[in-house]
DNA sequence: GTCGCCTTTAG
DNA sequence: TAAAGGCGA
């Protein structure tokens, strides 16, 4: 009766639907077992946060559920590192005996020798592992520029996904068919979510878990928000954007399902039709291009700057300028709410990613590494790629085509982009009763205003002057 | 080698 | 409008 079982193992793809590994177990198999392992050790030692690690749990508890209906059985086992999956993974599969193990596979350096071990253990067993692909559209390394290279620049890259992109590729996969019962023995530990308390208020309300909610998420925004998409999502006082990141992260919903109906949504129109949606479908290739950057370079991951040049500035060592920032205390009101915002909930607008990560980089001097672990330890979206694309980007070190110095100026940002202080407001309720002119920047012209708010911890001018001068250092250094 | 172009601007 | 370098074909 067990002759054609199939071992299902989830990580980042938390869903039945469009699930290539469930999918083709189920076609293939008599009976499937899906199996979750957690590694508490090594989360901590890459600094996801809580939030991300209590949203993961819940959407693990509700693809528990969906599988169940499916009457297929959900093991979850622990196995501290990376480095205990293959063994903990056959012992599962033979105390079961189960003859064939399937996965999707993941693109950090880590993850893929976690998983080419567990793979090679397995055929020492005569044990097939059947490996697909789910993360992105195209499997990272299999975009190259003429010379046959990755791409490093977005916009070729772009271009050469919309050339080589095709409807049947972006085809999701349906559910599984329900299977026969299976009865099997084990136990699962219960309450994982208290494993990982998290820091952000009201999480289950703000960031409810499962497929079900994902895809009602992505429908309201594609009927309500998207064709004003290019509009509207860089203004942190509005809802404009997608929000859709802590799904995508955590696998319960697919980039495929997104690019898929947003193309549908647009007549089938890649860089024409409606702007919203075009503007869209490029966000979604920015999460691609720095997934394969991260493959393609793998020093990235390894806490390198993708230019290497830049390894040999010297940040500044400054713990009480980090904790201002970190606590939003540096007088700068944007990024003051920005980073309240993400402390208090888990989430930041993307636009004030840019801002805070500049701000940090550049005007304090500070290692962008500092900033990305930050984020790492409160984003609820926390993703290895899309974050240290972003920061490496905002630093300087990273991939941006643009020749001159980019760098934002904190006050005219936020007169930019939240002009009638709605958001900074909603964050610092200390700044409230000032008026839509002086609340972007409380001490300019009046230093001895009396508020519960710090002053500047830094003249941005002289920032400025300061960073660009050990940029520029870097080039006569050569 | 040449040429066109580059997510998100500052002053 | 100046900045001001390198990618990609």
């Amino acid at each position: 009766m067990q002759q054609n079982l199939g071992l299902v193992w989830f990580r980042s793809d938390l869903r039945v639907l469009d699930n290539p590994a469930l999918y083709h177990a189920s076609q293939q198999c008599s009976q499937v077992i899906g199996v979750y392992l957690l590694f508490p050790r090594q989360w901590r030692l890459q600094h996801d946060s809580n939030n991300k690690l209590y949203f993961w749990m819940q959407n693990l508890k509700a693809l528990e559920n969906e599988l169940g209906r499916l009457n297929i059985p959900l093991i979850i086992a622990p196995a501290e590192s990376f480095n205990k999956a293959p063994a903990t993974l056959l012992k599962l599969a033979e105390k079961f005996t189960i003859p064939s193990l399937w996965l999707n596979d993941e693109y950090g350096v880590y993850e893929q020798q976690r998983d080419d071990d567990t793979e090679r253990l397995f055929r020492q067993k005569n044990i097939p592992c059947h490996r697909y692909h789910q993360q992105t559209l195209f499997i990272p390394g299999t975009l190259r520029n003429m010379q046959g290279q990755y791409f490093k620049v977005f916009t070729p890259f772009k271009r050469s996904l919309f050339q080589r992109i095709t409807p049947e590729q972006l085809q999701p996969l349906p559910a599984p068919e329900k299977q026969a019962p299976l009865p099997l023995e084990y136990t699962n530990p219960e309450s994982l979510e208290q494993h990982f308390p998290a820091t952000a208020r009201n999480i289950d309300d703000h960031w409810p878990a499962g497929e079900a909610v994902a895809h009602n998420r992505l429908n309201t925004f594609l009927v309500n928000t998207i064709e004003q998409y290019h509009n509207q999502r860089d203004f942190p006082a509005i809802a404009g954007t997608s929000s859709l990141s802590p799904w995508l992260t955590a696998g319960t919903l697919s980039v495929r399902q997104c690019f898929h109906q947003a193309l549908q949504a647009n007549n089938g129109e890649l860089d024409t039709g409606n702007p919203g949606i075009t503007t869209w479908l490029g966000e979604l290739i920015w999460r691609e291009f720095y997934k394969h950057i991260l493959y393609g370079f793998p020093r990235v991951s390894r806490h390198r700057a993708f230019k290497p040049e830049t390894e040999r500035l010297t940040w500044r060592n400054d713990p009480t300028l980090l904790k201002a920032w970190q606590t939003g205390e540096t007088g700068f009101p944007l990024v003051d709410a920005a980073m309240r915002q993400l402390t208090s909930t888990g989430w930041m607008h993307n636009r004030l990613r840019m801002v805070t990560a500049m701000f940090l980089s550049k005007n304090l001097l500070l290692d962008w590494r500092l900033g990305e672990q930050f984020f790492m330890e409160h984003l609820i979206d926390g993703d290895l790629a899309a974050n240290n694309g972003g920061w490496q980007w905002s630093a300087s070190t990273g991939t941006d085509a643009a020749p001159y110095f980019r760098m934002f100026n904190p006050t005219s940002q936020s007169e930019k982009f939240d002009s009638e202080g709605a958001f900074i407001r909603q964050w610092l309720p200390e700044l409230a009763h000032l008026d839509n002119r002086r609340i972007h920047a409380p001490y300019q012209k009046n230093s001895q205003l009396a508020l519960s708010y710090p002053p500047p911890v830094v003249n941005h001018s002289d920032s400025r002057q300061r960073v660009m001068e050990a940029f520029k250092a870097l080039k006569s250094q050569l």
